[in-house]
DNA sequence: TTGCGAGCATTAGACCTCTAACATAGATTC
DNA sequence: GAATCTATGTTAGAGGTCTAATGCTCGCAA
């Protein structure tokens, strides 16, 4: 009584992309101590030191909450400091710190080691296409709403 | 001093397509009042009736805690129900109620609706080109761990 | 100058997710 | 019959995610 068995849905097929990637990315980011969600904040910290929350949130495509949430525990282990802006008083600068930045580097590794092996079991032509395709779909999605 | 781009890891596009799925899929579940992972819970549930919790999570992709967790406040709104296996003491048999079946029955138009589209996006043959690259992606990224 | 709108930060509350650990019951094997 | 194996269920704890609501600061405009 189903109206569209689960293989049909695109969607199902995404979802376990996303969940593989994201098994592979934790287990690989384990011995750096690092979760996917701090990884990302890490990396973005390193490219763009003294960046808004909000703005950092809006990079790692989450809600400013949220990234509350994962700074504060970066904050607990000493990996970014935050003092606030010079004029705009309600405004925190976030920074990485000199063990942040290790730990990202550290982290940044082994995520690219997962990058190169799922990037070697596909053609250029295949990535492309990959990529284009995953890009439509984000775009129509995104209409939806 | 990034080792790698980010427009040239595919993991980034996997995930920003996977958001922009859950983000659609919500709001598109949010007038039958169901969360995605509930709305997976009770689709398979319709299908595989006084199925065990523990099976439901391999079938949704997820964990047995976390299956509890959703479980427990699909029971708290009365849309499903579980009691003790006949046989197997310590198994739990769960069932949706006929509320839960309007609810899924409700949610699941709306799903399908979200699909549609998405899968309108595409040509019978790039929908194929997409399944398969995702389903090397998958096997992929599982063999890494 | 006073107000208003935009952007930032934060809190509260609900939900999902995992790993780790433990308990239980049934089946298999020695 | 006893030990072991396998599957299920559950609890504890940490972390991530969202929406909604609140308060703050700044800049701009009436």
């Amino acid at each position: 009584m189903t109206s569209m068995p689960p293989e049909e849905r695109i969607g199902s097929h995404v979802k376990r992309a996303e969940q593989a990637l994201v098994g592979a990315k934790n287990a690989a980011l384990k011995p750096a101590g690092v979760t996917v969600p701090q990884y990302a904040a890490l990396l973005w910290l390193a490219e763009k030191p003294g960046i808004s929350a909000a703005a950092l949130a809006r990079l790692c495509g989450v809600t400013p909450p949220t990234m509350n949430t994962v700074l504060k525990n970066l904050q607990e282990r000493g990996w970014i400091e935050r003092s606030p802006h010079e004029w705009h008083r309600n405004v925190l600068e976030t920074r990485l710190t000199a063990e942040g930045r290790l730990v990202m580097e550290l982290a940044d590794a082994a995520a690219v080691r997962v990058e190169r092996a799922l990037a070697a079991a596909f053609s250029a032509e295949e990535r492309e296409q990959l990529i284009a395709l995953l890009g439509r779909a984000a775009d129509v999605l995104d209409a939806q709403r």
